[in-house]
RNA sequence: GCCCAGAUAGCUCAGUCGGUAGAGCAGAGGACUGAAAAUCCUCGUGUCGGCAGUUCGAUUCUGUCUCUGGGCA
């Protein structure tokens, strides 16, 4: 029988959350040693095999310290989104309670936390093909076009939206060219509403000033440990400068300077500014969610383990109501 | 020691013919439903080096001091 089966309510999800830099992978590996975990990584980069260092990897010994989920599961030339996530980890979540362990849901991509506990909405998936032809237009019919087309095909998204933001118009655009609804119906019907899991939610906030010094440090740190080589090498096998993943953060600031369009320290700059401005937008995400609990690394060690022991007590009971 | 040029936002600097100031960068806040490390929206940050003088009023003019460049000895 089933642990499901065995407790008709739904099972528990352990989420470490946090910006880059924040110590995510060193308080799961210090959970192991408390607690019966499988990490499942919330990272929309680290899917990307051979995006080890400027990703930030757990290493090799942490990973068989632990065993990690959802790293190094697509080439960095194939598509990767949110579905895709939800789909592999609610997976590999449910073998993990298969095994009896708990599973810790850890990492930075925002949406893709939400949409692993809250659900996603079931519109049709993007397609490369439809946004390119919608891109085109903008660019020939001039800049202005898609939005003036979303204010007549779903004025409700086109209000709420600003009109620089392309990405939205066209995601919004292509949702109606293919299924002849609006987004903004599939949004109403669905508003996060799905409850998968039994959360338990933390996250590690340090303080902005030591948080960018240990961003900055880490970026010098990636470079010690090779990063030019890597991204070298990706390139050497051929994978493009465009490619998303080879957009990321650390990867398209070095593979300019391999092409000597930057110095090095300008190449170093950028990444730690970069890193700094997606750990504030990182943080922006935290601060809404109010059902998180925001703790502050093993240094108060105690506190978290008593937060996921009292969690783990009220989902074996099998009553009670969620106290968080 | 003397001469010259500077000293204004975290940084680089602009400016005020005397009415307490503004650009870029850095930064801050926010949004976010299959690209999310993406994309987008909003916003300033001040003893105008110190002290004194002239003036109704000085960041602006004058004097002086301090500091930083550069030059001459």
């Amino acid at each position: 029988m089933s642990v499901a089966a065995q407790y008709h309510k739904p099972l528990p999800l352990l989420v470490v959350a946090g910006p880059t830099a924040s110590g995510k992978t060193a308080l799961a590996i210090e959970l192991s040693r408390y607690f019966d975990i499988e990490v499942v990584s919330a990272d929309s980069r680290q899917v990307y095999c051979g995006l080890d260092i400027g990703t930030a990897k757990a290493t090799v010994e942490e990973r068989r310290l632990v065993p990690h989920h959802l790293v190094d599961v697509v080439n960095p030339d194939e598509d990767f989104s949110v579905a895709d996530f939800i789909r592999l980890a609610s997976d590999a979540i449910a073998q993990i309670h298969e095994r009896g362990r708990l599973p810790v849901v850890v990492g930075g991509t925002g949406l893709y936390i939400k949409g692993l506990t809250e659900g996603l909405l079931s519109a049709p998936s993007g397609d490369c093909g439809v946004r390119e032809a919608l891109l085109a237009q903008e660019r020939e019919q001039g800049s202005g076009t898609l939005y003036r087309r979303l204010c007549a095909v779903d004025p409700p998204l086109a209000e709420r939206l600003p009109p620089g933001d392309l990405l939205r118009i066209v995601r919004a655009l292509e949702v109606y060219e293919i299924s002849g609804r609006r987004l903004s119906e599939f949004q109403q019907e669905h508003a996060f509403e799905e409850r998968p899991y039994r959360t338990l939610k933390m996250a590690l906030t340090p303080e902005r000033e030591i948080l960018y010094q240990r961003i900055n440090q880490r970026v010098e740190q990636m470079f010690s440990m090779g990063l030019l080589d890597e991204v070298r090498h990706l390139l050497d096998k051929g994978y493009s400068a465009d490619l998303k993943s080879m957009q990321t953060i650390g990867y398209r600031e070095s593979i300019l300077h391999l092409k000597g369009r930057l110095s090095l320290d300008e190449a170093v700059t950028l990444i730690q500014r970069d890193s700094r401005r997606y750990a504030k937008r990182q943080l922006t995400w935290l601060r809404r969610d109010n059902s998180i609990i925001s703790v502050d690394s093993f240094e108060e060690s105690a506190r978290i383990q008593k937060l996921i022991e009292h969690f783990m007590q009220h989902t074996r009971s099998g009553y009670g109501e969620d106290p968080f």
